[in-house]
Formats: structure tokens, C-alpha cells, sequence
DNA sequence: ATGAAAGCGCTAACAG
DNA sequence: CTGTTAGCGCTTTCAT
């Protein structure tokens, strides 16, 4: 009586062996086909139950072309050398979190999972690309870290279903969420107006980005409609640091500054520590406003005034787009774009 | 002359026709399997260039039993219900940024991209289970926010192969990596003691993590060593509003303190908040020393003194694990435990 | 309503 | 060194 070193899991002949019935009538009832008698149904799940049945992924996918898995990429910009080699400093972006939070929430219900890629040199997007095409997975879903990446232009190119976290910056058949930037922006101006501020600055990020541009014109066309044709800018880059900084040149530019709106809550926490080491109170002398309504804006001292990015429910979107089209192929690229809103906080 | 609605993809055949082989010479020198002719070697390139062709996955896994992929779980400890359904709020955390950027750095170089999940119930545990019982990766890396996680145990009765983030809480035959806590809380102690720190307090995090057990034994241990037996203690969940409320708790019990070592960064950056709006200089009256060196360490204002968690390191160790695991599935678990170090910055 | 049989695209003995 | 031959486990016509 010699067991099996490595028992192999059990097959559906197994399983049909087990309930005394063919194979694919246990294949029918797993995969909920109707047209198969109750009676049998129940023979079925019981011989399932018994032999500890679980379908093999890769012969299924093997006949009906499907994965059931969807890609999740984070994409940079990146040339041929690797300038970061290190994803690590990406993914530990809390909007990574966010994103990776929003797909996963609405994905998980449906048993799907997805693989987490990240691409930022010519070589690493073209891995992306392969591993598609190798049918690893059935769409993407990609959020590009800068506006002139490359990489949702090979996946169109390639045929390969995949939706984007926002507009590309060359028109490009593929569907996308995104936010109103430009709204959102504006909420902030009429905001820091309507509380009374006169000399207000604001902290851009950086302008390769099509998101912070639309926020920087967004804010300057909402000033300019209150009265205030010109609005000091200093570019930063979503950093704290650069937040910091931006301030420094702010505060020297116009000392008496007196409401600043920051393109993220991150710039607007370095623009909060630049106050406070000039001795401006907060909101006494400047109010402050940031922008994404993410962790930074609470864990803040003050909490700030913020404009609200729905990034889960944006995330979320995307999954259900690139479902949608998975299901029709034939379907159009279509586009999602989310409302922002504005969050008042101490801050301002 | 009818061309194909979906040009199905070219396969293995289509290559070997094109360069006039069978198809087991084409796949030997596609699996890079020498003793093949060096003319024939470029014929099959040449074919496989010109066709276009891309290994179909599914096929390969078929008959090898490997997909080539790991699960990266991120695990709770909930029970059949759900009370946190909501994902973004755990992957929002940096930590697990962190560790998503170190298993992705060691295992993209190699071809292989994880899948991502996330359990939190009995449920979304068993899903995990049956996900990679059904082939859809070979191993699991995970990574429990509570001790008391059972996913651990289920996977180990299940003969799955996977690697944890930090030691079991029940004894398990099973891989993991993790970090000197108690050292590391030491390292905290010696510095604040160094400095001429006499009364120093602790902010604790949730007791029943292991590890914050772990740092918060370690801490005492150390101050006792160096004279103090007692050292108050007021108990945090990680979070900054958590690490807020036990500074004011503290500094209701000892209002003259000068040090507080607080579990993690996170916790140190309420703590921050907290004896700022008290009035007290950070560190002129009182020394702050943190936990991970993580972004909020550096984020903060002063910058944190911290202990060092290479929390990248140790992923990537975990991917190490996991693989060597898989091509010798008959070796042992084994452990790696990282050292800590200090990292010295202004709030100390 | 159920079963028989034909592959999906690939790898891995086994011959030659 | 190369080709032939069997499947891997599943879905899916096509008969019955």
C-alpha cells in the first residue's frame, strides 16, 4: 500500500468517477449551466466536496482564451536606462495605496485579482507588453506616473485591452477615468476668496504633468474671475520637500502672502512647516489648501482644507470599464470623468 | 481571400512551419535548452521575430505545474464578518508600500509579477486558499497585520508553499523573515539614555501585535538596564491620532518628561503634534525617537530620530524564501532576522 | 438532459 | 542533434 509522493490534486475525472457521471456534465454544473438534473447537480457537488476539488486555472484558460486576471501597472516615464531602479518609492506613495485599494475592493468580489506591474524604462514596457500578450492577463489597468508616458500607446498599438487612470496626453483610442481638475482648482480659489484672502499664492506641481497643469490654470482662471489677474507660482514636484521649498520662495517673493493653495496635501504639509518655522500662524495669517483629500491632509497639524480626489472610487472605475469592454470587445473607448470637492478643514 | 476576424494568435506550430522545424526544436530553443544546432537556433528566431510569436502561459502551465507566479497577500485577523471591507485603508499604509516595492524589485528582474490580495474574513481567507489551490501561483508571499491571522495555519495544512513577513504566533512549519524588535526598541533606549534623558515614556502599539509587543519588551528591558525600572507606557493603534492621544495621556501622567520613544513613525508624528501644541520643544524639552524610518519619519517637523526597519531588505528576502523554496520543494522553513539600526535626526 | 470525443498550445519522454 | 508522440485538465460541439 504505497501512497503518491506528491498526490496530484484532483481532476474532473476524478470528480466525475466519484458522482458516476461524465466529465462534462460535472464541468456543466461547475460553471452553472443550467439544462442538468438537480438530482445530478447534487451528486455532483457532493463528489466535489468529497474529493476536494478545485479546477485547474491554466486548462481552463487553455480553451476559453480568458485569465480571469487583469494587470494593475504603475508606469513612469522613464527612457531606456533604469533612473529608478527602485520601485519602492513609488508604490510607497499613499495614491499607489489608494489605487491599488479602489481596484482591489471592486475586483475582489468578482474573484478576480490583479498582477502588479511597474514599468519605467523602455525595456520594463515592453515586459509589460509581452506578459500581456502571453495571455497572462486579459487588460491592464495603468496609472502613469507622468504625462508622456509611452506605455498606453504600445498596449493600443498591441491590441491589448486596457483602461487609464487619466486622459493620455495624445488622444489615443483607450478609455480613462480622471478628475476635473481644473473645477477642483477652482473650488479651492473661491474658497480662500470667500474667506477673505487677498494675496493669494499658489504651490504647482510639477508642469510635465498634465494633472498639475490643469490644476495651476484651473486655480489662476478662478482667481481671475474674482478680481486677481496674477497669482505667484512656485513649482514643486508632489513632495514634501518640495512644498517646503516652493513656501521659502514664496514667503520671500511676497511676505504678506496671506492664503497659499497647494497642488497636493504632500507640498501643502512642507508648505505648513515652512509657515510655522516663519512664524506665520495657520489659518490666523495664511490659510492653507491642499489638494487629494489623502492620509497627509488629516495627519496634518493643522488638518487641512483639501480638495476631495475620489482615487478608490476612480480606481474602481477603471475595473468596471475594463470589464465592461472584456465582455464586448467591439465596445468604444469611453471616458469617466469624477467631480471633485471641496473638504473644509482647520486649515483655512 | 477572407482574412481571420481575430487573427489568433500565432502558436508554436506557426513558428516551427515558418522555419521549417518541428515544434520540439522550436520550443528548446525557446527555453534556452542547448544541444541545438546554432544555424537552426537563428532560423528559429528569425521565424519567431517574423511571426510574432509569444508563449501562450496557460499551455506551458499546463504541462509544467508552475504558472511562474506568487500571490502577495496582505492578511488581517478578522473573523466571519466583515468589518473593515474597505481595502484602501490597509494598502494606503506606507508599510505596505514598502514591502509591495521590495518584492517587486527582487522578483520583476526575474519575469516574475505578483498577484495581489487582501484577507480580512474567514471568507476572503478561504478565497486565498482556493486561489492557490487552483494553480494561479505557485507560492504566497504574506504579510499579516495581526498576530493572530489564521491564514498562516491554513496554509501550511494546505501544502502550499509561501513565506511570511514576521514570525507566526503559534509555532508553524513555515518560512518567514523579520526584524529584531526587541534590539531595535534597545537601540531607542540606549540613544535616549545617551543623551541624558531621565525621564523617558513609551508609546506602545497595539499589544496584541507581536511585534509591538516585542519593541515595547525590549524597550523596558533596556531602560532597566540602564537604571530605570519603570518606564510609563500608554498603548496606540500605529496611527497618528492614536500616537496623539497617548502623548496627551502621557504628559498628563508625567508632565516633566524629556524622551518618548513611540513604536512607529507614524505614532511619533501625532506625538509631535501633541507636544507642540503643549508647548514643548521638540527636542529642547523633550526627545522624540520613532520606529521603520519610514516616509513620515522625514516628513515631520523636526525630522524623527528613528530605528531602521529594511523593510524593502526583508521582502525581498521573503521572494528569496519563497523561490528557493519552490525549486526544492523538500527543504526545510527557514527564518532570516534582520538587525535594526539607529538613524539620527533632529527630534533626538 | 447527458455522454463521447475533439482539441486548446505546449513540454517532455523517447526514438532515431 | 532533431522529430514523433503523448498527454497536461478542461470546455465544447455534436450526437444521442
Amino acid at each position: 500500500m504505497s501512497e503518491g509522493r506528491t498526490p496530484s490534486p484532483p481532476t474532473l475525472e476524478d470528480v466525475a468517477r466519484a458522482a458516476g457521471v461524465s466529465r462534462a456534465t460535472v464541468s456543466r454544473v461547475i460553471n452553472g449551466i443550467r439544462n442538468v438534473d438537480p438530482a445530478i447537480q447534487e451528486a455532483v457537488r457532493l463528489a466535489v466536496a468529497e474529493t476536494g476539488y478545485a479546477p485547474n486555472q491554466a486548462a481552463r484558460s487553455l480553451v476559453t482564451r480568458r485569465t480571469g486576471t487583469v494587470a494593475l501597472v504603475v508606469s513612469g516615464a522613464g527612457g531606456e536606462s533604469a533612473e529608478n531602479p527602485f520601485p519602492a518609492q513609488v508604490f510607497a506613495d499613499p495614491f499607489f495605496g489608494r489605487v491599488a485599494g479602489g481596484v482591489v475592493s471592486f475586483l475582489r468580489p468578482l474573484g478576480i485579482h490583479p498582477i502588479l506591474m511597474f514599468a519605467e524604462t523602455a525595456e520594463t514596457r515592453q515586459q509589460v507588453v509581452a506578459y500581456l500578450r502571453q495571455g497572462n492577463a486579459d487588460g491592464a489597468l495603468l496609472v502613469s506616473t507622468h504625462g508622456a508616458d509611452p506605455l498606453p500607446g504600445l498596449l493600443v498599438a498591441a491590441g491589448l485591452p486596457a483602461v487609464l487612470f487619466a486622459r493620455p496626453s495624445e488622444p489615443l483610442p483607450i478609455s480613462y477615468v480622471d478628475l476635473a481638475h481644473r473645477a477642483g482648482a477652482g473650488l479651492a480659489a473661491d474658497h480662500l476668496v470667500a474667506a477673505g484672502r487677498r494675496r493669494v499664492a499658489t504651490i504647482s506641481g510639477p508642469l510635465d504633468v498634465p494633472a498639475a497643469r490643469d490644476r495651476l490654470a484651473g486655480f489662476q482662471e478662478a482667481m481671475a474671475v474674482h478680481g486677481h489677474p496674477f497669482v505667484p507660482v512656485a513649482e514643486g514636484n508632489f513632495t514634501a520637500a518640495s512644498g517646503e521649498r516652493a513656501m521659502e520662495r514664496l514667503l520671500g517673493e511676497q511676505p504678506g502672502l496671506d492664503g497659499v493653495f497647494a497642488a497636493n496635501d504632500v507640498m501643502a504639509a512642507g508648505a505648513l512647516a515652512a509657515l510655522r518655522r516663519h512664524g506665520r500662524r495657520v489659518p490666523g495669517d495664511v490659510a492653507v489648501v491642499g489638494f487629494d483629500d489623502s492620509s497627509a491632509a488629516t495627519a496634518c497639524v493643522p488638518p487641512l482644507t483639501t480638495v476631495r480626489h475620489p482615487v478608490e472610487d476612480m480606481a474602481a472605475e477603471m475595473g468596471r470599464l475594463l470589464l465592461a469592454h472584456l465582455d464586448d470587445p467591439a465596445q468604444r473607448a469611453t471616458s469617466k470623468i469624477f467631480q471633485p470637492s471641496l473638504v473644509v478643514r482647520a486649515s483655512s
